[in-house]
RNA sequence: GGCCCCAUCGUCUAGUGGCCUAGGACGCUGCCCUCUCAAGGCAGAGAUCACGGGUUCGAAUCCCGUUGGGGCCA
């Protein structure tokens, strides 16, 4: 039975490094039917907090990654046994999940391996290391631990402790030999033992490093495969010494490759949208963000790039994972977002605009659906839907006069404000007289006016498009017309009409 | 600086010794459709497979080196 894990520290929002690491992890437990655990790695005290918890919470349930063990997501405040303050109850028998509250834990299989004799007590000052550590830099070597507490003798460490100094717990790491392990997405990778200097696994503090934590973690928590990021790959050898050291097996490993900006350096803040929420926020759907999330370092043999939900469960594969880095391609997520927008139903479409809109008229609210459902093909993200609808709502909006003489330079019979004002005043007339206001009715009324005119289609549907929205660009003409209804239509057109003088650079004829 | 990882169109990638004069997708360009913009359809430009050596009858694919990028430790 496989049994992943996804332990983010909860020292900022979830980014969409990790959120891709959750992706795979959750992907592969759904596929094998394995069990997917959350687990909060909040040692470090200074930075981790609450709201980051929360932020993680709600980044994991918008994309859909709901976990089987972890803490109780909406279970906050909960209280714990023996009265002590639990800030989250969970799910699973194999917590607490928060690993500030399996601290007791670390101290007994840390104080096991003590015995052992596979840690031994340091108790250089930080002074002392870092003197140490300035010195090899100068003489041009690697900066390493020099190991010499490995051999204190007992009146030694004694002394030391007389002297208040409180020790850290070291590794003993072989003098020789390698540690190799067998990574799904990487094959064979291999450390010197030699390369690997004697890690500190318990702080002066008592706490534990983040590399013996998770090693007891995820070995209690029974972790079959441990699939993280690459920045992570380094830490591998000095965790499997010491699941050697206790005598548990290790996991399967795999590392993903990191992740990039549009220009190859590492993804951040200036490129974009990097915490998920904030994609929320831009207008995107979970189902567009997971399905390229997923393509960002995976594909299938034949480069598909569309999946349904169920298809992507049922095609994952980690060994297909790609090993070189990826870079995050903001312009193939908007194209992704617009292709699931499309599939969306007409109710869904405006659940999802509705946060995107601003205020809406009360009597545009029947038909609020149908109107949003006219752009529908348009959206690449809801946060466009102001710019694209936003004069449906606004009957006082500016004309971009600009787009309208540009036209008219080109138009061989619309090319003056008379002009204008002329098929203005014509559809007024025959769309305030018109019986079937529908889509064909207005369609077959507009048609005939051109006809009737001797111009052409565009140089009677453009004035009416620009009359009723501000632009030439917009939704479908007859469409919108008969939708928003013949007051809404006169009226807008009425409105240009009477502005006057307006047009600026064509020439005006009164 | 040390160790580790990586290297195919601008980007995501397919490719695991002959099917590759390197395929798909995004983006870009053009055409068609058309009331505009999109969407859709079609077409096109775009990769000497980082470079140099090998191995082999034959290499993007295997080996070695170089260069470049990245990660971790400082």
């Amino acid at each position: 039975m496989m049994r992943v894990r996804f332990a983010p520290s909860p020292t900022g929002y979830l980014h969409v490094g990790g959120a891709r690491t959750a992706l795979y992890n959750w992907l592969l437990a759904r596929k094998l039917k394995g069990t997917f655990i959350l687990r909060i790695e909040d040692t470090d005290e200074l930075r981790s907090s609450d709201d980051s918890v929360r932020q993680i919470f709600d980044s994991l349930r918008w994309l859909g990654l709901d976990w089987d063990e972890g803490p109780l997501d909406g279970g906050e405040g909960a209280s714990g046994r023996g009265g002590e303050k639990k800030r989250w109850a969970s799910k699973g028998n194999f917590g607490p999940y928060f690993q500030m509250e399996r601290q007791e834990i670390y101290r007994k299989y840390s104080q096991e391996l003590l015995t052992k004799g596979a840690l031994y007590e340091c108790f250089c000052t930080e002074e002392e290391l870092q003197a140490h550590r300035d010195q090899a830099l100068l003489a041009k070597r690697a900066p390493r631990y020099s190991k010499l507490c490995r051999r204190l003798s007992e009146k030694e460490k004694e002394s030391f402790r007389a002297q208040g100094r409180a020790p850290t717990l070291r590794f003993a790491v072989p003098e020789e030999g390698q540690t190799v392990f067998d990574d799904s997405i990487r094959d064979r990778v291999s450390f010197s033992n030699l390369e690997l200097e004697d890690f500190i696994v318990v702080k002066s503090s008592g706490g534990p490093t983040y590399n013996f934590a998770c090693v007891v973690d995820d070995h209690l928590m029974e972790i079959t495969h441990v699939i993280r990021g690459e920045d992570h790959i380094s830490n591998t050898p000095k965790q499997i010494l010491i699941f050697q050291a206790i005598g548990w097996p290790a996991p399967q490993y795999a590392h993903l490759s990191i992740l990039l900006g549009p220009d190859g350096s590492r993804l951040s803040k200036r490129h974009g949208a990097t915490s998920i929420l904030e994609f929320k926020d831009q207008g995107y759907l979970s189902q567009a963000v997971v399905n390229y999330l997923a393509l960002l370092g995976w594909a299938t043999q034949d480069s598909q790039d569309l999946f349904a939900h169920e298809e992507l469960i049922a095609k994952f594969e980690l060994e297909r994972c790609q090993k070189n880095p990826a870079a995050f391609d903001y312009a193939k997520l908007q194209w992704m977002n617009g292709i699931y927008i499309r599939k969306l139903t007409k109710s869904q479409l405006l659940a999802a605009v509705r946060p995107f809109l601003g205020p809406v008229p009360a009597n545009l609210e029947p038909i609020l659906e149908e109107i949003v459902a006219l752009e529908q093909e348009k959206y690449r993200t809801f946060a466009e839907a102001r710019d694209l609808l936003g004069f449906f709502f606004n009957d006082n909006f500016d004309y971009r006069w600009e787009d309208i003489e540009g036209l008219m330079a080109k138009s061989l019979n619309l090319k003056t404000r008379a002009d204008l004002d002329r098929v203005l005043a014509e559809l007024a007339k025959r769309l305030g007289g018109l019986a079937d206001f529908s889509v064909a009715g207005v369609e077959v009324s507009l048609r005939a006016l051109a006809k009737d005119f001797g111009w052409k289609n565009t140089e009677v549907f453009h004035p009416l498009r620009f009359a009723v929205s501000g632009k030439l660009q917009g939704p479908s003409l007859f469409h919108m017309i008969a939708l928003l209804g013949r007051d809404w239509t006169l009226g807008r057109v009425a409105r240009l009409a009477g502005l006057k003088n307006s047009l600026a650079g064509a020439p005006i004829q009164e």
